[in-house]
DNA sequence: CCAATTAATATTGTGCACAATCTAATTGTC
DNA sequence: GACAATTAGATTGTGCACAATATTAATTGG
């Protein structure tokens, strides 16, 4: 674009500092390496048959032994649209079963079987193989993982 | 967990630094929050019937009348089966045109109606909207880019 | 010049995400 | 104790993501 002032600063209306250009968005970037994180966990993950989120279920199950779905999806920031589906493939795998509370009828406990279990030894070496792709520092990653969780809470409010 | 050896660090085996704990993964807060980003834009962008990634798209456009598909994916990361049914919906919002080069039959180009382009204009306040919901301070929120950009671009390699 | 290869999209199938809605069980409240 | 309100999950439908594959057009090597 020509500058038809030549006295005045060389800026355009739109150009610089608009916030409908991608470059301006902080999301988008965000997003894009989120999405590059599960397709980097994609081989590694489907030598064991699973997906990025089942693996986090998993995760999830391997500290606890015992979740329902309001707890779980607590926690991972999710509804039963996406984990009831996510569970019913767990469970067809023999990974997870599903029953439902004595106490409380609506309520579906989930637990690992052994085989479930016994998933969790034959993973180890799965986080070493995913970090020794990524050279960040121990700050940065730090960093990173505290911005996301300062930018979840806040967009989780109201 | 009770330490049956006084005389030793109080350490379990496996719960501290467990890379297979949640705790310790620091791409499930990135995960997380990229899905937080695309639910908080979600109401902002019904209003224009766009949904983010629809509106991500348009950004691009926005900036440069006309893409094809190869492109478009290159700059947002994202291939073919993503694209051409979003950009099928955008043509049945008329928003887009689809049209076949002249010079190489294969290679489809995006560019703008009009309506297209006056999208623009009425969607101004979209930024901001968002941003008044994050309450991160410049600085964090261009670490949070850079770090995004950075793990971005190491997982994209090989 | 034409068969083989390569390149650009499109298609198919699976698995998230999530809004909206539905069902069934539980918990008030009178 | 009946019944309205609430709660936990399940279901349905839309739209990404992406691997795998198919389709069609261009390019190239002989």
């Amino acid at each position: 674009m020509h500058n038809v002032f030549p006295m005045e600063p060389i800026v355009t209306v739109d150009a610089p500092q608009d916030p409908l250009q991608l470059d301006n968005q902080i999301c988008f970037p965000l997003y894009s390496a989120a999405n590059a994180v599960t397709r980097a966990y994609r081989p590694l993950l489907a030598e064991f048959d699973l997906t990025y989120l089942q693996y986090i279920v998993m995760m999830v199950l391997w500290e606890r032994q015992r979740v329902n779905v309001k707890t779980l999806g607590e926690e991972l920031h999710l509804d039963s649209g996406t984990l009831t589906p996510l569970l019913k493939r767990l469970e067809a795998k023999a990974l997870v079963v599903r029953q439902r509370s004595e106490s409380d009828e609506r309520v579906r406990e989930i637990s690992l079987t052994e085989a479930g279990r016994a998933l969790k030894v034959k993973m180890g070496q799965v986080p070493a193989k995913l970090a020794c792709r990524v050279d960040l520092s121990v700050e940065e990653l730090t960093e990173l993982k505290r911005l996301s969780q300062k930018l979840l809470s806040q967009l989780s409010q109201g």
